[in-house]
DNA sequence: GCTATATTAGAATAATATTCTAATATGAAG
DNA sequence: CTTCATATTAGAATATTATTCTAATATAGC
């Protein structure tokens, strides 16, 4: 009779071990700059163990990233979730942001700073149905306040550009220490631009067309 | 007495061949995944020639950043040079910065969708300057739209923040090929926000600190 | 044409990623 | 609590790739 397959009990901290050593090595020095052996070192495991738990450099440096991205993309979708108006939701959603990046430097800087370089082909299908799922979110809770009149009508794939764009941008520069400005007074200046950008019935020619469409 | 050091005629562009094809392979494939011999056998260059003239991967790679994003800064200081009034330039702020990225897709990859890793160690500085003398241009134009009361003074280190950052996101959307919106019309979009974002006069609650200060 | 220097070629070397083989640990079944 | 299938680990062997080095060749100025 056929054995179940079983995991072992300590598999799951090894695997954070080396995720954590990598994610060290790849925010300080660089993907192409840490070795496997920096990893080894860090992680405490062996050159065989990380290549048994994930498959190489590569497939590393991917793992490190969906992680990532998904707690990320977790506190913008509960943004999504809760039912504030526009203005506090916009206003959320630049506060989660700027938070979350503070309080998690060290992935920020892999994951915003240094883009995916393409050593994800086989991680991009997950990563694809991350953003899709993210996307869901967001068109729904954009839909519904551009119903209610509080948000206008720009094409569809413009919203997140408006929303986190300029939060995107700050936070470069914040992980690179050009920034003087506080996370906090960002958040407030940063939160009012969305506002101004996307609040329905501002002075503008021409309206966009719809978001759903 | 001594020979005056003399560059040899056909130098620049045996450079220049190298530069491409490291662009090339670096936008296509990504840095660490493209090999010294890939970049050989597709610029024609021999493995001493390359680190002659560069020194290295590294170096290569950030000599290819350099020259990319000194052209791309180059269209925006024409722009902060314009004498336009407040919204104008703000929107050929935005064009100028699509446009380029249109035009340039290549270079585009290279330079906003994977940021510099931390291969410029020795070109820093040379960044640091370039990025200086950026907002040197943009620090006289904001200032003085600011002084005619066409822009609203938020902290220093927003103002390109909310210019280009709407734009910045739009752009990585697109380089991926995700986006359905035309650069055409996503350029009316984007200048239009960036223009709400910062005109004077709109409706908020407080207002923000200067920038020359 | 001569000479110092820049440039090139490509082999030799060094650094690093990956694979492989064998050992050890673990958990489930009996 | 023993056994066995499988998961996990270790580390040496190998393969790949970056870099260095040596010697040849081309060029510019005299």
């Amino acid at each position: 009779m056929k054995r179940r397959k079983g995991r072992h009990a300590k598999t799951e901290s090894r695997k954070r071990d080396i995720v954590q050593a990598a994610l060290r090595c790849f925010s300080e020095i660089g993907f192409s700059e840490t070795s496997m052996e920096d990893i080894r070192r860090q992680s405490g495991a062996s050159t065989g163990s990380i290549y048994h738990h994930f498959n190489g450099k590569e497939r590393l440096a991917a793992a490190v990233y969906l992680e990532g991205i998904h707690d990320y993309q977790a506190g913008l979708i509960e943004v999504f979730q809760e039912d504030q108006d526009a203005r506090e939701g916009l206003r959320s959603l630049v506060e989660r942001h700027l938070r979350w990046v503070e309080e998690n430097v060290q992935w920020s800087r892999y994951l915003f700073q240094k883009r995916h370089s393409g050593f994800m082909a086989e991680t991009e299908e997950l990563i694809a149905a991350m953003n899709r799922d993210l996307m869901e979110h967001a068109s729904r809770w954009f839909s519904r306040h551009i119903k209610e009149g509080k948000i206008r009508r720009v094409q569809g794939d413009l919203y997140m550009s408006l929303t986190l764009g300029p939060c995107m941008e700050f936070t470069r520069q914040f992980l690179l220490g050009q920034t003087v400005t506080g996370v906090g007074k960002a958040i407030d200046v940063l939160a009012d631009a969305a506002w101004m950008s996307l609040a329905a019935g501002a002075r503008r020619e021409k309206p966009g067309r719809t978001f759903g469409r």
